[in-house]
DNA sequence: TATTGTTATACTCTATAACTATA
DNA sequence: TATAGTTATAGAGTATAACAATA
C-alpha cells in the first residue's frame, strides 16, 4: 500500500511541523524546491496516469505495459522486432521475453520472411486483435478522463509541451535518434 | 543502446511505409492513436527528463533516483522512515535497502529516539549535505533546461496541469491519500 | 563485416506478507 | 492490538555483452 501526502503547504521553505506524533517527525512534509520542479511532478503525474490506466484495464489478460507493444504490432503488421524496439524506445533484448510470452499465449504470430531469414515479421492473431480492442477501449476511457482533468483548451498545449520535451532532451546526435 | 524513431508523420492513420528494407518492415512506423494520447507522451517525457537529469548527474556518487530521498531528509531532519516513504509515494519496505546503503556510505544517520524506540529519526551527515548540494546543482541546471524548452510563460500552466493530474487521478478515498 | 534476434546475466525499483520489537 | 521498521521473496522492466545464423 502506498500513501502520498497531499502537497498543500506554504510555498516558501518554511517548515510547519505540528509536532503531535510521539516520534516528533514533521506531520507536514517540506518538499522544498521539489515543489516547483518539473521533473518531480512529471514523475508523479506519469505514475498517477499509469496507475489509473492499470485500474481501467484490471481484469484484462495482459499487463497494461503490453499495450504499446500490441498497438504498434496491430498498426504495423509485419514489423520486425528491431523496428518495434526502436518505436517503443526500448532495447531489442528487452523485447524478447515479452514477445515470447505474447506468442505463447497466442496473441501474436511471428513469421520468418523468405527474403530475410534472420528476422521475424510480427502480427496479431484474431485473439490479439480482440485483446487490443479491449485495451484500446480502456485507453480511450482513460484518455477521456485526462481530457476532463486537463480541459480541452489546455490539452493541445500540454501535449505539445510534452512532445517538445521529448524532442529537445534527446541527446544531440544529429537526427533526433536516441543512442 | 536505445533508438527512438522520430514521430513526425501524417496525423491520420495512413501508413506510409517506404518498403525499402529487405524484411519489408515499415520504415515509418504508424503510432496510431498513441500519437495523440497524453499517457504515452507523459511516459516518454518523464523518461527523457530523467535521462537528462542522469546525464547531468553522471559522476556523482549516488544514483539520481536517490535525489528525492536525500532532499526530503535534508528538508525534514528527524523524519521517520514511514513518513518519508509516504512523502515519496513508495512503500516503506522499498526504503529499507536504500537507507541501508546511504547509511553504510555515511550520507545519512539514523537515531533511535528515546520517546519511541521502534522508529528512526533520519538526518543527513555533513557528507550527505555536500552530496545533496551537488545533486541540487544538477537538478537546478536540469530544471533551467526544461524552463528553456517549455518557456517561462508556459511553465506555470504546465506545472499546474501536472499537479492537477496527480491530485485528480488518485483513487477517491476521501483525503487525497493513495491507498 | 554488419545485422537480427537470443542468451546469459545483472541491476533497479517496486511490492506483499510475515515477522520483531516495541508501544 | 497497533505501529515502525526488517526480512524474505518475487515480479516487472530494463540494460549490456557475447553469440549464432544469416545477409
Amino acid at each position: 500500500m502506498i500513501e502520498l501526502d497531499g502537497m498543500v503547504r506554504e510555498t516558501n521553505g518554511t517548515k510547519a511541523a505540528r509536532t503531535t506524533t510521539a516520534a516528533e517527525t514533521p506531520t507536514v512534509v517540506d518538499y522544498g524546491p521539489l515543489e516547483e520542479w518539473i521533473g518531480f511532478h512529471l514523475r508523479l503525474a506519469q505514475n498517477a496516469s499509469f496507475q489509473a490506466f492499470a485500474r481501467e484495464a484490471r481484469g484484462i489478460d495482459v499487463s497494461p505495459g503490453r499495450f504499446a507493444t500490441l498497438l504498434l504490432i496491430g498498426r504495423n503488421p509485419g514489423i520486425s522486432q528491431t523496428a518495434l524496439s526502436r518505436a517503443n524506445a526500448r532495447d531489442k533484448s528487452s523485447l524478447t521475453p515479452v514477445l515470447e510470452d505474447l506468442e505463447r499465449r497466442k496473441y501474436i504470430r511471428r513469421v520468418r520472411p523468405k527474403s530475410d531469414r534472420r528476422s521475424y515479421r510480427l502480427m496479431l492473431t484474431p485473439a490479439g486483435e480482440r485483446l487490443l480492442k479491449q485495451l484500446t477501449a480502456c485507453a480511450t476511457t482513460h484518455d477521456r478522463n485526462l481530457d476532463r482533468i486537463i480541459g480541452p483548451r489546455e490539452r493541445e498545449r500540454f501535449l505539445r509541451t510534452l512532445k517538445k520535451i521529448v524532442a529537445e532532451l534527446a541527446p544531440a546526435n544529429g537526427n533526433g535518434t536516441v543512442k
